[in-house]
DNA sequence: TTATAAACGAGACGGTACGTCTTGTCTTATG
DNA sequence: CATAAGACAAGACGTACCGTCTCGTTTATAA
């Protein structure tokens, strides 16, 4: 049995550490300055300091790359205060997620993703891990008030915001995540009747 | 002053008519067999019978052509009929979005747009009038019952459905349909309140 | 059945004819620069003012280059001219050889093309047609002398110049020609008796 | 003052024996397998159970491997057999020289080395040595008969023969070694007439 | 017998070249 | 004389080797 895929390189070693930090953050700064389209391993390599052999080393695919854009998102932004009340966690969390997604390199990625998982599998398992990813983690600042989300629910949350962002091209207004919000827990409270 | 662009060809010449129509049908096919990414100008000018140079006439740029695509869809299927239910409507209509998303063609378009529109305020706006056309869609199938939405509305409908197909990556169940119809209704009486 | 060989740039066509010449008289520049080894085609493509996709659709290998370059030594070097007297003509055929072989273009080319030939049936054809037409130049040379010489009889005379150059690495003198001309001729008068 | 070639393995040092034996044996059937041009050091390397950077610390450059496994032919191909008899001794040896090129690994090693002496003096040096060598090696067989041979004999000898090997391309059968030797016979006794 | 020096394995890295692909422009011959 | 065929420049792709550089580990020799 041979070894199908060559090994990336040893995150523990620290010098391995070094330049791919490095690389992400550059090809984060990149993501923003020319899009995703534009972010080409010839580009990232010239000005990351690196060669593209050094890329394809650490991420044997583009997307890999794109993977570790956003799951790394080395903005810092923060997830909001977990708390009791569910609207208002509900609405910080997604004004956290509004402004996530207005930094154009997480957004960037993300779409060139989206664009490219209808024919590649690992793409599509990505977006599904990452949307699951932020699933729970609202969940968890749901925890205090006891409530938690299907995924169901999390689409009907989510789903309007992102629309507005990336297909109809409307601002995601404070207004219109509060009609999100407000409806869902309207809608949740007329259920449980 | 020079003519920026050389002027595209003249749609009322049959030739130019034929050609077109060809073209696109070829597009059609190979962006359900290949994907938006692997749509060069190069396949499609072997493929359709057809010189480099008469495509880039046609579509100075791939994204012309892509919004051609989407535009035309060509499969023909149709919007369901309006009624005096808004519930029956509204299903039939996301049963018939879905379907058009079903087809890797349309879907791949889209996203190929949704992917450059943050830096490509051309493919931004085709994003927002597609969107607008369809809501405008909506509201004619409405018109008997009497119901209009608002682009708020639209979003809070469409979105989740659409989250599902490109980000979550989810199936879009007939319940989850049902769930968003419903949800919206509900809310929508309770505020009526 | 399907073109296996993308056909070659069309000769006739004159823009064709200026890239393909300007490109060899680089290329036999740079091989007397910097040798066979080191001609590749990314130096010859920024010496040539040419692309490199160019340079691949003249001469699909760098055997096919070198042959070219061998083929069509640019060097004007004329043979010698035709006699009566086999020892004068033969000795002036083996001078314009050594002078053929100085240059270290040509040569360079000849054992790059010998050191594959081991692997590469097309070079070695390539070395056997080339050898044929200096063989049978040699012959016309030596038609008004009524001589005409046989492949052995050849490699009889070429053979020691050829070791001199190429593997003993001793200079061709004047004498060691004579010696190999005059071994020759007397042997072969010896023979006829 | 720096040492300006890093001193190679002490081959007193039987581990150090092992891996340069290991490695040559390697090293021969690669190059009678895919050639000189494709006998790299990451080859040798994954075929050899060693380490890139052990070849480089044996052999600092590639040529430096080639003298080897020429200069240690391990195919135990003997020389002939001293003798009185000129014709014979020296037909002889002319057969066993064809013999040892038969094999592609010398052969390749060889013409790999002639291809770059025009620019490298050291394969350059080598080939003279080597040539002087095998020239050592034909007098000594011919010591019994009394007959020594110059360095333009033996290239009068052996010429031809390489020629036909290496350039001609044509098979050097045993009826061009008894035209090479009695030419070579004939002449020196018309010689000294 | 244990240091100590050398050889070695493992593998990251900056380079350079490869052969291929698509793009947009430009040239040429032809109908 | 307008247009197809296709040559060309530009530049990215993914891969292969190269030569160099750590850093641990093993082996051999010498104290």
């Amino acid at each position: 049995m041979t070894d199908a895929s060559p090994a990336r390189p040893n995150l523990s070693n620290p010098r391995v550490r070094r330049t791919r930090d490095r690389v992400l953050a550059v090809a984060r700064e990149l993501l923003a300055d020319v899009g995703p389209a534009a972010l080409t391993y010839s580009l990232l390599s010239e000005r990351g300091q690196v060669t593209r052999q050094t890329l394809y080393r650490h991420w044997p695919t583009r997307e890999a790359l794109l993977v570790d854009v956003i799951l790394e998102s080395g903005d810092g932004s923060t997830y909001p205060e977990p708390g009791n009340d569910p609207q208002t966690v509900i609405t910080a969390y997604l004004h956290s997620l509004r402004h996530g997604l207005d930094g154009p390199a997480t957004a960037g990625a993300l779409m060139a993703l989206a664009a490219q998982a209808d024919r590649d599998p690992e793409a599509a398992n990505t977006l599904a891990t990452i949307s699951e990813d932020r699933h729970q983690a609202l969940n968890r600042l749901l925890e205090p008030s006891g409530l938690q989300m299907t995924a169901d629910d999390f689409a009907q949350l989510v789903g309007p915001v992102m629309f507005r962002r990336f297909i109809s091209r409307q601002p995601v207004t404070d207004a219109a995540i509060d009609t999100a919000v407000s409806q869902w827990l309207t809608s949740r409270r007329a259920g449980a009747d």
